[in-house]
DNA sequence: GGTGTGACCAGCT
DNA sequence: AAGCTGGCCACAC
């Protein structure tokens, strides 16, 4: 085990678990971590993940309406519209439709 | 080592 | 009803 953040390297790890075509709030992920008040830092975490060369689906992360938040930070809020209609969700107003069917739970893999 | 921040959530006004 | 502030916790300077 690597002495490392942890925190950050486990939202890494769950982000990256997110099955094809799920979604999950950050809520979750920090709640799964730690507590509940770490969402937050989940957002910072996923900050970093724009470091990562290869294509972390922080897209897939969205805030507890399912409303793309983060879109913004993708460098484009088209690009994270695009990037979850190509993997068969639908968006609308910037929402995730049937975000609640499509809610994907890092505890519940 | 202290301060600031950050893509949230929930409660209060 | 809607808007705003506080709180949480971990990382960077």
């Amino acid at each position: 085990m690597k002495s490392n953040s942890g925190f950050f390297q486990k939202v890494y790890e769950v982000v990256r678990q997110i099955p094809h075509g799920r979604v999950t709030s950050y809520g979750a992920i920090a709640e799964y971590l730690g507590g509940r008040g770490s969402s937050r830092m989940v957002g910072w975490a996923l900050n970093n993940t724009k470091n990562f060369p290869e294509n972390l689906p922080a897209h897939r992360v969205v805030n507890r309406k399912g409303l793309l938040t983060g879109k913004r930070h993708f460098g484009g809020a088209e690009i994270m519209k695009q990037l979850l209609e190509s993997e068969g969700l639908t968006i609308q107003d910037d929402r995730i439709v049937n975000f609640k069917e499509r809610f994907w739970e890092p505890a519940g893999e």
